[in-house]
Formats: structure tokens, sequence, C-alpha cells
DNA sequence: GCAAGGTC
């Protein structure tokens, strides 16, 4: 019997399907010569550092450098503290007597680092001697499937991949639990004071822009603001410059011609210059563009989005939700067009929807390149039934955007009107001639400014128009906006975008800080630490987190560039160089980091007593 | 009690 064990029962599913492997046992499905089983991604993680005899937060543990790592079954916390997951147990108990029995194992876990990690851990958990062969796949359609198996690879030919993954499992292991303690313990060991290479910098993030936004001092100037009339259609127009001073503003003012000074024909036409303007229609969504789009129309957060798409992806509505793919292949594209027919009688969607079953789909989102392990978010094609308000609105964000993916760009016309009196003053206007993708929401923009005009009157070069209305504007600079959940995701995304040195912002290019599947986790996190608090739809420190972050802020555990150094090293370490020099400068770092903390954390252990726990 | 990673 061959067993193959995919990352997840979904997958492992479809594999049986293309196999035609049809008999369901409990956990796994039989047929056709095979056993196709499955993890529930990670099954087991390290062990935690009371399995090593570090019992109790003590200094004289620290800091804690295990000569080997143990493996533990996953936990989950219920009442009576953490316990083994009856689940995993459950699960690992039938992988092993899969494996006890196999002739051959192939590994069907996702094509990635991660992946990797899953199978190994298991397999070394359950000391399993036989030899393995590698499913290497970046696509789950039939053929995709079916040609992977007809190339399978030699299992070691992925050991020096399954080396970079342990390496970044154990160095997150070694630089957070004994960071955590350093702090903790140092800070009093009144509350759990946890740091990380990825919670760490995210919390500096919001705390550098929470401080930046607070101690804003905003600056005032002066603008000049009139309104023309064409033929009884009235528009707006705002001074090119700004004044530093009222002075100097009122005495431009002054200039200006209106009617009201008995000046009838007060603005002079200078220049009207109208542009088309196309926009491409968007990209499917990925799990993090979805969370962004769901918290700023529904304002939910990142977690709230993601448990909803779970739902919906375990009722079998919408495809995988943890990716970080915009695109699709060619496969899934050929799928669409019956997706676009499910469609036409849907109330708020049918419009579009017949549109699109005679028109060219654009293929912007079409780029089997750009899929990874998994493709964008799309809904599968099974019609929903009594779905819960908010399941709804996720679902209706998946299909609204798979119908604007695949539409035509929207034209808008830009018109910019020069008028001179006194000074320079220019209108916008933007009006939409054919919207396109942007039809199916039927959304006004949220970026338009208050000056910008709805549409402008038709004028000419050196015309002369009546100013009606003059006003003289007083305004502020204002600071970047606090974080909030959207934002900070896409802060996350992009985060080592900025980092200056080239080869760190390379290594970090694909990644950024977290994963799609972590960083609705890694907000939470901040939250439960209480280093964090939702104020209103913003994301903003408690006095805790400004103390956290004062204490680590200039410290590597708090940048995004450490992700970077390590995301180099770890992609050397996956061509081939030597894990013993990257563990070495590991252990000095987290030596380097605790000894740091212990000292650094006692300014804390006062100011935690003395102050209440928000802002 | 603690990381980051994956998923039901």
């Amino acid at each position: 019997m061959k067993i193959v064990i995919a990352e997840k029962p979904s997958v492992g599913r479809e594999l049986a399907k293309v196999f035609g492997a049809t008999t369901r046992k409990d956990g796994y499905i039989e047929g056709k010569g095979y056993s196709f089983t499955w993890a529930f991604g990670h099954l087991l993680q390290l062990a935690p550092p009371q399995d090593y005899g570090f019992i109790g937060w003590r200094k004289q543990h620290l800091p804690m450098l295990p000569a080997k790592f143990k493996l533990a079954i996953r936990k989950i916390k219920t009442k009576d503290g953490f316990v083994e997951d009856p689940g995993v147990r459950k699960q690992l108990d039938i992988i092993k007597k899969l494996f006890d029995e196999a002739t051959e194992i192939i590994v069907a876990t996702d094509a990635g680092r991660e992946g990797e990690l899953i199978f190994r851990y298991i397999y070394y958990f359950l000391k399993c001697k036989k030899p393995f062969k590698r499913l290497w796949i970046s696509s789950q359609t039939d053929e995709a499937i079916k040609d992977g198996f007809r190339n399978l690879k030699p299992g070691t030919d992925y050991d020096t991949l399954f080396n970079s993954a342990h390496c970044r499992s154990e160095s997150d292991w070694l630089v957070g639990m004994n960071a955590t303690q350093a702090l903790s313990i140092s800070a009093g060991n009144k509350s759990v004071l946890s740091l990380g290479r990825v919670q760490t910098p995210t919390l500096a993030m919001v705390c550098a822009r929470y401080l930046e936004n607070k101690n804003f001092v905003p600056q005032t100037y002066f603008q000049i603001g009139i309104q023309l009339d064409k033929d009884g259609q009235l528009f707006k127009a705002i001074s090119v410059a700004n004044y530093k001073t009222q002075e100097e503003a009122q005495a431009i003012f002054d200039k200006v011609e209106d009617v009201a000074s008995g000046v009838a024909l007060g603005g002079n036409i200078t220049a009207v210059e109208a542009k088309p303007r196309k926009e491409p229609p968007p990209l499917l969504h990925d799990l993090s563009s979805l969370q962004q789009e769901a918290n700023k129309k529904h304002g939910f957060t990142a977690d709230q989005t993601l448990n909803l798409l779970q739902n919906l992806y375990e009722s079998k509505l919408v495809s995988y939700p943890r990716t970080g793919s915009r695109y699709i292949g060619d496969d899934i594209f050929a799928t669409v067009p019956a997706l676009i027919n499910n469609l036409v009688v849907h109330p708020e969607f049918g419009r579009s929807a017949t549109f699109l079953q005679t028109a060219t789909l654009s293929k912007r989102s079409v780029n089997a390149k750009k899929v990874t392990d998994h493709h964008a978010i799309l809904p599968t094609g099974i019609q929903p039934q009594h779905l819960s308000k908010d399941h709804q609105a996720i679902y209706d964000l998946v299909v609204g955007r798979m119908l604007e993916a695949f539409h035509q760009e929207c034209v808008k016309e830009v018109t910019k009107i020069t008028i001179e009196s006194g000074t320079t003053f220019q209108a916008n206007g933007t009006v939409i001639r054919s919207a396109g993708w942007r039809s199916v929401f039927n959304e006004v923009e949220d970026d338009k400014k208050d000056e910008d005009n709805p549409a402008l009157p038709k004028v000419k070069k050196g015309e002369l128009l009546p100013i009606v209305n003059k006003a003289l504007l007083e305004k502020q600079t204002k600071p970047k906006p606090l974080y909030n959940e959207a934002s900070l995701l896409k802060a996350l995304e992009t985060s080592g975008k900025e980092i200056e040195d080239e080869e760190l912002r390379y290594a970090m290019k694909d990644s950024g800080l977290g994963t799609p599947a972590t960083r609705a986790a890694i907000i939470e996190t901040l939250l439960t630490r209480e280093y964090i608090s939702r104020e209103k739809r913003n994301l903003v420190p408690t006095l805790k987190g400004l103390a956290v972050y004062e204490i680590v802020k200039d410290k590597k555990i708090a940048q995004a560039e450490l992700t970077g150094q390590w995301e180099k090293r770890l992609e050397e370490i996956r061509a081939g160089a030597s894990v013993t020099e990257f563990k070495a400068e590991i252990a000095e770092y987290t030596k380097n980091i605790t000894q740091e903390l212990l000292v650094a954390g006692a300014s804390l252990s006062a100011q935690l007593a003395e102050t209440p726990a928000t802002v």
C-alpha cells in the first residue's frame, strides 16, 4: 500500500478523487492501491521550556539553549489549561498505522518551507525510517496532480529545504521564549511580556505611528476658494498656492475680483485640459486584501474575516482562504465563465454577470507564474443556502471581486481648468465615461477630495466667467493616520520594502512580516497581551505596549530587518549552505538579547505597577 | 505562562 500524506484534508480528498480512490475511512481515503491521508497543518510543535527541565520562569535558566529540541503534540487551551489536542492525537495515530503498513510514502504537503516541515516533524516524531518521495506541484488541477505523480522527486532532494524550515522554527523558539522570559522576569514577573521576531516589530510599528501622530504639530496654512458660474452651472476652484500667514492670503484674497465687488467677469480661463484616465480592473483577492476590504467596508477584524472565510471554505463555498496569491492559472480561468453564469440570477450581481457572459474577460488576474501554493480566492460555484449576515457579507466580497477582476477597465475623464484672478486657481473634475468594473458594486470612491467637482461645465480657454463667491480657507497639515486593522495588515505585508540594505530587502520581497495565515493571529496576540487596544476602528498602543516599546525600540528584535536577515540566511541554507554557522549565530544573539533584557526590564517594574492598563 | 508557523 502506498501512502500519500497531504497538509490538510481538502487536498488529501482532492488527490484521492483524481486517483479514483473512493473508500472513505476514518482519517483517510483508500482505493487503487493507495491510501490518502492528511495532517491539519502543524500537528507537532517544538516542546515548551518545561520539557527540558526549565520549570518556572527563573533567571538562572536563561538563556535556555536546548542541546536537542523535542517535539510535542499540538496543544489546545481548555479550562484546565493546555492539553494535547485529541483530534491531533487521533490523526497522528492514523498516520502512524498507515506509515507502518506502507510500502512507499509520498509527501504531498504544500510545496514550500512550512509544508516540508509539517511532514518531517511527523516523520521524525513517529520515528519512521521508510523512504519517501515528494510530490511538488503548484496547482491543484487534475492535470497538474497527475503530472506531479508521474514526476515524483526523491525525498532527499528536499533535505536542505527542511534544514531551512527547521532553523526557522528553532530560531523563533530560542529568540521568542528567551526574550519573553527575560523581559517578564526582569520586569517583576507580574504579567507575560511577550517578544518575538514578528510580534515585536509589529508592536513597534503601532507604537511609532501612534507617537508620530500624537506628537504631530499641525501647521496652519491658508488657501483661497472661489466659485464660478458658467451659464448657471456653478463649480469650485482653489488657489494653487498655499499661504503661510493670514495677511499674505488676505492680500491676494482682496485682489480676487467677484460679482459682489462689481466685477462681473472676474475669472479668466487660461487653460483647459481634459484627459481620459483608464483604471484596470483590480486583482482577485488574496487573504490579506480581502481582510483589508472587509475591514474598510464592514469593520470586521482580520481575525473575524479569516474565521468567516474558513467557515465558507469548510462549507465548500469558496476556495482555499489562506492564500498569498492574487492570481489564478489558465486551468482555473477556464472554469470562470461557468462561475459567472451561476450569478446571472443574483439580485445584486446579476446585471454584471449577464454583461460578462458576452464580454471578453480581462486576464489581468491570470498568471500561472504568480500562483504560489494556492491561487487567489474564488467562489466554488456551489450555491450558498441560508448564510448568516456576516458570512453573506464576506461571500459577496469574494463573488463581487471575481466579477470586478474579469470586467473591463473603468474609463474616467479628468478635467483641469486653470483660472486667473489675482492668483492662479485650479478646478478639478472627474467624470466616469465608462464604469467598467466599477459598475459591480457601484460605490463612490472613498479617496475623493471635497474640493473635487463631480463634473465640470464645458468651458474654453480665454473665456471670462463671473466669480460668484470667494472664501479664505484656513487649513491644517495632517499627521499620518493611526493604524487600523486594514492599514496594519498592508504595512505588515509591505514591511521590508523600505529596508535600505538591498540584499535584505530582496530577501523579504516575497514575504513581509508574518504570513497570510498568521497575520490575524499576530494582531490578536498583541491585543491579548494588552500591548494594544482597539479604539473605534484604530489600533493604538496601551501604556504597557509603549513601555515595552521604549525598551526594545532600538534593538534588532523590534525591527523588520531581523526577518530580512534570517530570510537571506535561510535561503542560503535551502541552497545548500551549512546550518552550523547560522545556529551558532542565533545562539549568540539569543544570549545577548537575553542579557540585555534581563537588565533593561528593571525600569519597567515600577512603571507597570503605577500605570493603568490603557492610555 | 512564553514564538511563529500551519489548520479544523
